[in-house]
DNA sequence: TTGTAAGCGTTATCAG
DNA sequence: CTGATAACGCTTACAA
């Protein structure tokens, strides 16, 4: 694998490299017959810029790191597919790092990030991250960073997630439309942004449609926990117990979904249940699942030009708040048939 | 961002950059006293060696390129997982590529791979690649690269791989022992190297067990082709029409289970269902789904560590023939009990 | 025990 | 229009 650079294309063709480095590069200063010679000699030779080489000079990697809690999640590996499209579009590669929900593992991997000179960070915390002062010292220093979906509030830096808010009124609204009268919300760990947000849509809408906010019918799950079915039995064994379920995640409402089953309770005839979710065999579980889908792809790539917007015009002041983009209400009825509303 | 260099700490302690390079390296030649005063120094300014300055230095970058059909997968995503895991323990950072099942978009992603100076490459081939030239001509040059589930037999290098054959004989002779005697098989592309692998597995079976195989009972889909309604209603329309279903993917797994129950056949009291996946949710869907589980996790680790072996030791010949990882036949029983068998 | 200098591949500056 | 040289951060002969 020994690479042809150009100082074997300087040699074979007896000229200097910063001459052939003028050529490849098309400079106005070189006579067209020495572009000419130099371009096909590099053509043939199959002649590649090291990248290491041209980082070392720039300083600058054409590099960004993406931290993610997890890869094998379907919204994460739909906004990296995102993030990718939009970088290679612009000319970066992406190295992707993930925090398995921990926290430490975070910080190191950020720290690797950094240390291996990415030029700039897209990130989702993990459901641990609590202190974000690794990330703050890091924005401190002016290092370009975006965070999408598990935001910290606390940081001044681009912040692109799902309308977690509105798509939780939609969903609950739903319910109540629908004639649900006492809903369960089974969510994630409380100091996680989304978890927030979709509370607070959650109440809003019962508070809208002059329904109780009942403490009693909310759950926080830790995410590493699978065993849903003692919450579930739980919840249903209030009196009058939930006539609807709805679940902050993917897992959750799957969880919850296999809960139900494995309790012998109908859906949707005993309870609804209504999730966000990135699931693509959603659709297979009809009717039983009514989804609040993430535009995920979407958000990547908002997220992504938002970070080489901020890498290559660093003094263009961007927007630093949150940007929330609409989550889609899909509602499945027993027919198969399917409703669609943003 | 301007990050402190050996430079910085060499000026700082009237010392050249050599002597401060051995002293952090623990050189012996440097005394305890000025290893200690640099070590201090650079510890208290977070001194981090520039892993570009090193690359360029060393012509190797200590990073693995992946390029897979799609990271929005369970199986390779977990076996992203499983290369991650590798990688970081032995110091190197992975860029994953997707080929998003097209072969330019393939080599393309080699390419790129190749010239960002990746210090090997594993590979799991797009649904389109035949030929297979441009990593022949990769291989020639002695470029490190591992293969990985999807493979071509063609090519001598290191190859990681379940044991297609093995998992799709183990399913066909379940469905066989449980009474089944028309097996229909819907599967990929017939010229991936893993469909041929099961296809075998499942004529063998029905070989052994004194079954005809039928021509007319074998499907074989595009990977980007959704619907499959039309071909199982076909399958259907057969007299006698087939009693079992055996789906070589994830994806061809659940579409079947989709369509069958478009059409309101029953699982597993009219067809009985299995299929190669690694959908997590799978146990969701039970009593209907026997499942033939992949290793992927492993199949990345091993992929990785041979890569790596390949990396650091191209002298010692490593084994160049096709690994096999066992995969486990996953039965649901409508109770809900699991059998497992290997 | 420490310093000097060359080199990894490239580009920018300054001379011719 | 072209060439020599320095520089990016680091390591490593070779000198001292």
């Amino acid at each position: 694998m020994e690479a042809i650079t150009i100082k074997d294309i300087a040699r074979a063709l007896n000229l200097s490299t910063s001459t052939v480095s003028r050529a490849l590069r098309g400079s106005y200063e070189i006579s067209p017959e020495t572009k000419r010679l130099v371009m096909e000699y590099a053509e043939r030779m199959e002649y590649r810029p090291n990248p290491i080489a041209l980082s070392l000079k720039a300083n600058r990697s054409k590099v960004l790191g993406v931290v993610v809690p997890q890869i094998a999640n379907h919204f994460f590996s739909q906004a990296i597919n995102g993030i990718e499209a939009i970088a290679y579009n612009r000319g970066y590669h992406v190295i992707i790092m993930q925090s398995h929900e921990n926290y430490e593992r975070e910080a190191i991997a950020v720290q690797q990030a950094v240390s291996r000179k990415v030029d700039g960070l897209l990130l989702s915390l993990s459901s641990q991250t609590v202190d974000v002062s690794h990330l703050q010292t890091l924005h401190d220093k002016q290092f370009p960073m975006v965070l999408f979906d598990r935001v910290a509030p606390s940081l001044n830096v681009p912040k692109i997630t799902a309308d977690n808010y509105e798509g939780a009124f939609a969903a609950t609204e739903h319910l109540i439309r629908t004639g649900r009268r006492r809903i369960a919300h089974i969510s994630i760990p409380a100091h996680v942004s989304i978890t927030q947000e979709r509370l607070a849509g959650y109440r809003d809408a019962l508070q809208k449609h002059g329904l109780p906010y009942d403490e009693t019918l909310v759950r926080h799950m830790g995410l590493g926990q699978h065993e849903m079915a003692p919450v579930v039995r739980e919840l249903l064994g209030q009196s009058p117990p939930p006539d609807a379920f709805f679940t902050a995640s993917d897992r959750l409402a799957l969880g919850c979904m296999e809960a139900l089953r494995l309790l012998g309770v109908r859906i949707p005839e005993q309870v609804a249940l209504v999730g966000f979710t990135n699931v693509t065999v959603a659709h297979l579980l009809a009717p039983a699942l009514t989804t609040i889908e993430q535009p995920a792809i979407e958000i990547g790539q908002l997220a992504a030009e938002r970070l080489i917007d901020l890498i290559e015009r660093p003094q263009h002041k961007t927007t630093t708040g949150v940007q929330k983009l609409p989550t889609r209400l899909v509602v499945r009825a027993s027919t198969g048939s399917v409703t669609v509303a943003e």
